[in-house]
RNA sequence: CGGAGCGUAGCGCAGCCUGGAUAGCGCACUUGCUUUGGGAGCAAGGGGUCGCCGGUUCAAAUCCGGCCGCUCCGACCA
């Protein structure tokens, strides 16, 4: 058990925080509602958007950088985007600063027009995109930035609700409907993809409700994950935003038969919160675990020794094990360039994205142990003077705590690749069957409400209505997380209103 | 913004009610020795304007007033 996290089952809240803190992710900062994401934190979201940036480009996206301030008139300018986040906005009223009469500095010269500091950037994509379209020649339009963001929310939690959070905005032009709708749908997939794929994270793709899609959109698409203590998180969005902003900033083209058109505009997004979501999907009461293709750090080659003698020998035997593992170019390098440093690190590849690691540092082999599983590396290796007698090693795998015995001839770049992929496997599956595990289906009000206590995705007939998911709301705490897209077909008796109805929607407790 | 609680070393806390000596404990950190295949032991050491401002008092971490901050529960939310 590990002493500096509570198990999942005694406070799962704590338990999330206890993880980060112990794998060195994130920490809290000086600023109300602001996390400081640590290297390790760091490691993971360049993973994230190394792996998503070529799906982008893929995709015949380009990237550009917007800015982060926003004139508060631009806001104003499409009715329910303006209602959706007028609330949680930062803004910017004075420049420069003058010591006060108390002797501390002040805000000095108001701004003719406030700022905000942007929540999204719809609006300002839209005044950009009315200047840089003219003709159905300039279409499509796909345009994604990386930046940060700013929400000033109430509550926080670390990645999972943070006041400024970094993510990626995709804001696409185009010149019918339809285009904008596959686009929409596509990039849906993307998301979908990707959390699969990289994450290893099963999602639901969906429908928002009215009440829940995005302000300012016509259509919202979400990706739903589902946590271990089964509430839902919504892991990423797209939506098809109609011509609500081309409208509102004046986006127009000219079509194909020389008439003025308005252009047809989708915008989506992940964030930072990919993150909390990666840790409520595969960690344990241990600590962190990392799918294998996130981790920076693949691994950790743990001594084990007594004697100076042993000491040597040993160490000149996980040497041995890296110049297999990730090639004796990779780890002469490292060895070079980490001479005076305790952990070496080898990296797998010449692109430098994840490496494994030699730890040297004085202390007991245990405690190693410990260090790198609360981390989340998904593999170790341990080589203790039994191991060098017989060319061999031990390899623990972090996410079913498998214990292996390796010997050094078999081991090749491709050997860990194979494993790489194993793993990935593995952990998909794993989470796919918990999340199938909590997912009911029901068919009564009673139901729900029992269903949607005892946690997990619950299934069932659904007539939309706001004013009823309000009460549901009231009632259970549940929302309607989405309106999944594969659909049973036919039609049922709506759970609440006993309407004939053609949808099945998944109520669940959210984050 | 409403309800509750908490601010004492990097972290977690005791001390406060009933004012008084050098402000204490555990973890972490530094150094040395012994250890080392699942969280080791011994020894020495470093680290504090007790959240801030004011008041009462010979004397305040402790009593009183004000302010600030954080956490949890609601409303809001990627």
């Amino acid at each position: 058990m590990a002493k500096n996290i509570v198990a999942r089952s005694k406070d799962y809240p704590q338990w999330y925080l206890d993880v980060i803190k112990a794998a060195e992710l994130a920490d809290y900062s000086p600023v109300r509602g602001c996390m400081v994401i640590r290297p390790h934190g760091y490691a993971l979201w360049e993973a994230i958007q190394r792996d998503l940036d070529r799906r982008f480009k893929a995709t015949g996206h380009q990237n550009a950088y917007f800015p982060l301030l926003i004139p508060v008139s631009f806001l104003e300018k499409e009715a329910q985007h303006v209602e959706g986040f007028a609330m949680e906005c930062a803004v910017v009223t004075h420049s420069s600063l003058k010591k006060g009469e108390d002797g501390h500095l002040q805000a000095r010269s108001e701004l003719p027009e406030p700022f905000v500091v942007r929540p999204t950037s719809e609006t300002i994509f839209g005044h950009m995109y009315a200047q840089w379209i003219q003709s159905y020649r300039d279409l499509p339009l796909l345009i994604n930035q990386w930046a940060n963001v700013m929400r000033w929310e109430m509550r926080t939690r670390l990645f999972l609700r943070t006041a400024e959070f970094l993510w990626q905005e995709g804001h696409t032009a185009h010149e019918t409907a339809q285009e904008a709708q596959e686009e929409t749908r596509r990039m849906l997939d993307v998301y979908a993809q990707f959390a699969h794929q990289f994450l290893a994270m099963p999602v639901v793709k969906g429908r928002k409700t009215e009440s829940e899609k995005f302000p300012g959109a016509v259509t919202t698409y979400t990706i739903e994950a589902l946590m271990q203590d089964g509430k839902a998180l919504q892991a990423g969005t797209s939506h098809f935003l109609g011509q609500n902003f081309s409208k509102a900033f004046d986006i127009k083209y000219l079509d194909r038969g020389n008439q003025l058109q308005h252009c047809w505009t989708t915008s989506w997004g992940v964030s930072t919160r990919l993150i909390g979501g990666l840790i409520m999907t595969h960690s344990d009461d241990e600590g962190l675990i990392l799918p294998p293709r996130v981790a920076s750090t693949l691994g950790a080659v743990v001594p084990i020794y007594r004697s100076d003698e042993e000491k040597e020998q040993v160490i000149t035997y996980c040497k041995r094990l890296l110049a297999a593992l990730c090639g004796e170019e990779h780890l002469q390098a490292a060895l070079e360039r980490d001479k005076n440093r305790e952990i070496i690190s080898v990296f797998t590849d010449h692109s430098a994205t994840q490496k494994i690691v030699l730890d040297l540092r004085e202390g007991r082999a245990v405690e190693k142990h410990f260090h790198w599983e609360q981390r989340g590396l998904p593999f170790r290796f341990e080589v203790g003077p039994r191991d060098v007698a017989n060319e061999a090693f031990v390899l623990k795998t972090r996410f079913d705590n498998s214990k292996e015995f390796c010997k050094l001839a078999e081991v090749d770049p491709q050997w860990l690749q194979k494993k790489v992929q194993t793993v990935q496997e593995a952990m998909y599956q794993k989470a796919l069957q918990f999340q199938r595990s909590k997912t009911v289906e029901v068919e009564s009000y009673d139901q729900l409400k029992e269903a949607v206590q005892a946690g997990g995705f619950v299934r069932c007939w659904f007539h939309e209505d706001p004013q009823v998911e309000a009460q549901i709301k009231e009632e259970t705490k549940a929302t309607v997380r989405c309106i999944p897209l594969e659909q049973p077909g036919g039609v049922g008796k709506c759970i609440f209103s006993g309407r004939e109805t053609k949808e099945q929607v998944l109520f669940a407790l959210a984050y």
